[in-house]
DNA sequence: TCTGGGGTCCTAGGACCC
DNA sequence: TCTGGGGTCCTAGGACCC
């Protein structure tokens, strides 16, 4: 059924802005010294990859994903800069007033990128092309960050578009165009078509879009489900999935986490326990600010290996407890046993609703509420940490990194800000 | 100095019921 | 007793994205 809704959906004229290694532009506009040098920006100190690296550094072969040590190997004259979330956040917000002067209908996906379908608004400003320039050129005024906008008749292909045009271009690929495009091009470089099922392909001898497109449907629907619709409309250039305007703080999410690599691997079972307090703390936290709950909560362990388990406990009652979602974290250890070395922990809260008030909390139950809310209003007013729990002290604390972490896939407004203040 | 962190969606398989 | 089948709900894990 939604692969059938992406394949009649009508044509529409939709714009994907790219900001180019926006991190890193980021970091070279506000230091000067960071001009024209090879710079990756990256998480908190400790155990990191390359989250962002300038084009400077690209051309020695830096990539996202890198660990430092190879990207230090690939580049050794490479700048590591720490990241400043509230730089991109901010960056973000004051773009997004510039794309709302073109349409009303923009998707700001992620904190670096956004479509604009631009339909019933273009005519007013020229045409498809003029509003793209004009885009580029006010973020480029305002900003002094480049940008790649792409153009397309839907979704799918103005993210190609935009990919294909970087760096700092502007790119429509045109309806009459896009089987052109499509025909040599790698499977995986579509929006959605990732390693693995590019591997699957090539093994049935599917490389390109063309040859994607061509296949017969059924071959694709026997070997990925519903999956292989979608994936025969895309080779062709089809994906209805409409620009969805961003709600801002009324955003709805299903799920909210944080995870840690944690700086060295822990065996104590007190180790763990207190980062995962201090994991539920942030969680509970952010879910309290956006007057949300939850009954689900995951616990996700690797081990020093790689290795990846998860453990999820359903809760009798949706909660924004720190306390309730640590008592759960504790429980799923439990039921985990964990054996070995632990490398990343993390804790989120899931099948999220609006918190709509207990009418009749117990005493004990108000004064726990009473008493987060007090600390998180100490920790919004003076800094994270500022109020924290006894056990705390001296252990999963002490080792609190100062910069946070920082991740593309935030949105400016809304749960989905992971900043905590 | 080996390998981040935030999400969404889909699926396989087990438990349970009729 | 030698073993149905459909439906639903739940969980763990995988693929993908920025």
């Amino acid at each position: 059924m939604a692969s059938r809704d992406r394949r009649f959906t009508e044509d529409k004229t939709v714009l994907c802005v790219d900001m180019d290694a926006f991190f890193a532009s980021v970091e070279q506009k506000t230091n000067p010294r960071l001009r024209g040098k090879p710079i990756a920006v990256i998480g908190s100190q400790g155990r990191t990859v390359v989250t962002t690296a300038s084009y400077e550094a690209r051309a020695y072969g830096v990539k996202t994903g890198m660990n430092t040590y190879e990207a230090r190997r690939a580049c050794p004259r490479i700048i590591f800069v720490v990241g400043n979330n509230a730089r991109y956040t901010h960056t973000c917000r004051e773009m997004e007033k510039i794309f709302l002067r073109y349409t009303p209908d923009v998707e700001v996906y992620s904190v670096d990128e956004a479509f604009l379908d631009i339909t019933h608004s273009h005519r007013l400003f020229g045409g498809p092309v003029a509003v793209a320039a004009k885009i580029k050129e006010e973020v480029r005024d305002l900003f002094d960050i480049p940008c790649t906008v792409g153009i397309g008749h839907n979704v799918l292909m103005a993210k190609l578009a935009s990919d294909l045009g970087k760096p700092d271009g502007l790119n429509w690929i045109k309806k009459e165009d896009v089987a052109g495009v499509l025909d040599p091009l790698p499977v995986d470089e579509l929006w959605g078509i990732g390693k693995k099922t590019a591997q699957k392909l090539e093994k049935m001898g599917i490389r390109t879009c063309g040859e994607l497109g061509r296949a017969p449907a059924s071959l694709l629907r026997n070997k990925f489900g519903i999956y292989g619709e979608t994936i025969s409309c895309m080779g062709r250039g089809e994906l209805g999935r409409a620009v969805e305007p961003t709600q801002g703080e009324t955003e709805q999410v299903k799920s909210v986490g944080h995870s840690i690599t944690l700086p060295a691997d822990v065996t104590a079972r007190a180790d763990v326990e207190a980062w995962l307090l201090r994991l539920s703390d942030m969680v509970g936290r952010r879910v309290r600010r956006h007057g949300l709950m939850g009954r689900r909560i995951t616990l996700t362990v690797r081990y020093s290996d790689f290795e990846t388990v998860s453990k999820r406990v359903t809760l009798d009652a949706a909660t924004s407890d720190t306390h309730m979602i640590y008592y759960a974290a504790l429980k799923a250890v439990e039921l985990l046993n964990i054996k070995g070395a632990v490398r990343l922990l993390g804790v989120s809260v899931s099948q999220v609703g609006e918190d709509h008030g207990q009418m009749h909390l117990m005493e004990e139950d108000r004064k726990r509420r009473d008493l987060l809310g007090a600390m998180d209003e100490v920790n919004n007013r003076y800094g994270d940490g500022a109020a924290t729990w006894a056990v705390l002290r001296g252990r999963a604390e002490r080792k609190r990194s100062r910069a946070g972490v920082i991740s593309p896939a935030w949105r400016p407004t809304g749960v989905r800000n992971v900043q905590l203040k």
